[in-house]
DNA sequence: CTCGAAAGTTAACACCGTTAGCAATAGCTC
DNA sequence: GAGCTATTGCTAACGGTGTTAACTTTCGAG
């Protein structure tokens, strides 16, 4: 059982992990190249020059094998948030969350396959409970904005509704947990859970191609759209 | 080669046609208890106690099933939004935009899995060239949409953004062709697509299950949205 | 050096879309 | 009504899929 996890992780190890790696790279270069339907046990296996059967030492199964890219996409898409946060001076909320606005819709963008597996999973999945959702790898994904909308808070500007209906206290009350130490107010939770679906929905109705009828160019549409958001955040339009 | 198309449309034509409607059934029936997967021409063969290859004499392929079930889906959409629509006056489009803004996102989250296809397949059709999308059965379906956004321009009250971009313009005329006669300004219609987005994302992320992590009950969010969607359209809010 | 676990193999099963070739049937023409 | 023809359905078969079972090889720890 190696040492227990110490200097050398035993050779073993590291060549089951660049396994591991190749199987979810060489996926992704399925569903990059051919849709998500190329995904498929014999094809992986015939690109990593190995037999299907044998994939079945990495992933108990096909859906498994899904479930793990989706999860290394969602890590990739935190990472590529974050960087784009950090080039932003920390003191300036307002300017890193339109990067990580902007960089959300550029990496959906620019590898739409896999945004579309990513936003299509939780329907598609016939099982999934929707309970056990909370250390979930999206969380990292979405936590990164909450974040940032929570430091705005902090900055003050956020004008949230005066009254808040009842039905939303209990709701809300689940969301504020996640955040870390800070006790935000249940209004200005509501108002970052609005601005993350304008903002997540619509990247999507762009990447779905259900502008395509109306625009060859949305790139201003989202520019205006990222301005309301930030506005209703109180965040300098600058 | 019957009467060409009179009276008696023959027999023959009237049983093709009501197969072609229990193809569409039973395929639907699939997608809405297992999933899009489970739409198998095997499957829908196996339940109406046919053979597969049967079932080629009704659609050459997979694929354009598949593209048939959606275009139907499409059509009882749009008639579900009509039929909202004609219960609210049409002297008062406003109101008629919400109850049709209602009917939207109660069909698309009491049929997930209809909605799910409609909203997913341009994304996942490889093929499809998005230039001949104009006679396209989703137009009767945004259409409806659109058409009363016209008529509450017609009541005056939108506030158009007052300078557009150089980019908007020759994409959004290719839109205005497409509005029955009436000369809309630019940048109203610039306002339409800004608010179709944003409903068609609003419904689309909270159906494919992006808010589970936050609300159990999304409703009065929804109302929220949908009273800024109308009164960036300039309707009384009621 | 031994030995057991890990990693990989082939064979097989049931399912899928699709094609080829054949049988039945229903309807139109005379 | 008889006969022809297009339509509708069938079975058999091909290659592809996920998955399991049973076997071989390989490698690392004792």
């Amino acid at each position: 059982m190696t040492s227990t996890g110490n200097p050398s992780p035993s050779r073993r190890h590291r060549v089951r992990e660049d396994a591991l790696e190749e199987i979810l790279r060489t996926a992704r270069h399925l569903l990059v190249e051919q849709g998500p339907a190329a995904i498929t046990l014999r094809a992986i296996a015939r690109e990593m020059g190995m037999s299907a059967p044998g994939l079945y030492r990495y992933h108990p199964s096909h859906r498994d094998l899904i479930q793990a890219l989706t999860s290394h996409l969602y890590e990739e898409l935190a990472t590529a948030l974050a960087t784009a946060r950090d080039q932003e001076p920390a003191s300036e909320p307002g300017r890193r969350l339109r990067a990580v606005s902007r960089e959300l819709r550029r990496w959906a963008l620019s590898h739409p396959r896999e945004f579309g597996l990513l936003f299509t999973k939780p329907l598609t999945d016939a099982d999934t409970a929707p309970g056990t959702a909370a250390h979930d790898p999206s969380w990292r994904f979405g936590g990164i904005i909450l974040d940032l909308m929570v430091q705005l808070w902090h900055r003050g500007g956020i004008q949230p509704p005066t009254t808040l209906d009842n039905t939303w206290i209990t709701q809300l009350e689940e969301v504020r947990e996640h955040l870390a130490g800070e006790p935000v107010p249940l209004e200005v939770i509501y108002v970052f859970v609005a601005c993350w679906t304008r903002l997540y929905g619509t990247v999507a109705v762009e990447v779905f191609g259900h502008l395509d009828f109306a625009l060859t160019d949305p790139d201003p549409l989202f520019e205006h759209t990222l301005t309301d958001i930030l506005t209703a955040l109180g965040a300098p339009t600058d």
